[in-house]
DNA sequence: CAACACTAGTTGGACTTCCGAGTTTCTGTC
DNA sequence: GACAGAAACTCGGAAGTCCAACTAGTGTTG
């Protein structure tokens, strides 16, 4: 989680000085974006070093998440790439390893032929028990902020996606 | 920018309470980072739309910025990914790419042989110029925040960083 | 000054992601 | 009932990232 080679400096706070120094337009904009993507590089680290131990990574622990709070514990491979944002050619890899793993397999839909089911089973629900313990303990790296900001942030961060379109908002 | 298949409803929101309601632990990180991640997959994928014309994905973009900022136009390769917390390979491989497209070229280090200074030329101030022009004027997806919140983001990202010894604040 | 440890950058391999194209299976319309 | 169009998934390929191992050059120390 912490970086092997600290600079002695904010790099983000530099680059908006330049950046502004050089006339360069929206440097606010620019600060929080390289903010956001330090942000989930720093993030992501953390929790796929706590899911390490699991042979999971952070997109493959997302999926088995959301088949573990599912009704069935199944959902349709396209409906996995809605709720999480993802290309359907990575949910089928996604699926596949998970599937290697003996965590999940695929099932036929009870109606359409073209769809297939991805179903967690117990071993499933097992691990993601224990890989959700150990990614919580690292309070996802964000143990410096309180409850408070971290609902502001989150808050602010829903404007973003209602923007984007991700939902009616 | 905007998602092919929109959800009818905050699929952030939905999974806290599904967290909550399983007794997990730290839902208001869990939230928060979900968020991040997302925010990251939207701010990306609208930067790299506005940097499609000129060739450049949002790594690129990032190492000829600060190639551009740099006092003498040229850095070293293990500067350049200490500075964009890139492992050497990835700087490797971008300074490659810049290479072959013709806006840098790799110089010996005028004291040190084993090491390489990328330098950006003409062509890639630019076009460095024209790209900050097309990625400044799609706010880089944070049109729906203001100023005064994007400060806020950019501050309690900040406090991020430096929990994870980015730099010592 | 010789041996040893460290640093800078590159190479090859594994993994992940997306895009485009293709197959199979519905669905709506005439 | 036939058929064009859409939808669900998969395959092959390109790009990007990281890791481990390697080469070459530098620094340190007895």
């Amino acid at each position: 989680m912490s970086n092997p080679r600290p600079l002695g400096f904010d790099a983000i706070a530099e680059a908006r000085r330049q950046w502004e120094a050089h006339g360069w337009d929206a440097p606010a904009a620019m600060a929080a974006t390289t903010s956001i993507m330090r942000a989930q590089q720093i993030i992501l680290a953390t929790a796929e070093e706590a899911l390490r131990p699991f042979d999971l990574t952070f997109a493959r622990y997302e999926a088995l998440v959301l088949l573990a709070f599912s009704r069935n514990g199944s959902l349709p491979l396209g409906k996995m790439g809605d709720r999480l944002m993802l290309h359907p050619t990575s949910v089928t890899n996604i699926v596949d390893r998970l599937e290697q793993q003996g965590l999940v397999h695929r099932v036929a839909h009870p109606t359409d032929r073209r769809t297939k089911l991805a179903e967690i089973n117990e071993d499933g629900r097992r691990i993601v028990d224990k890989a959700t313990e150990a990614v919580s303990a690292t309070g996802f790296g964000m143990g410096a902020l309180d409850d408070a900001e971290l609902n502001r942030l989150t808050a602010m961060l829903r404007k973003l996606r209602v923007a984007a379109g991700d939902f009616p908002g």
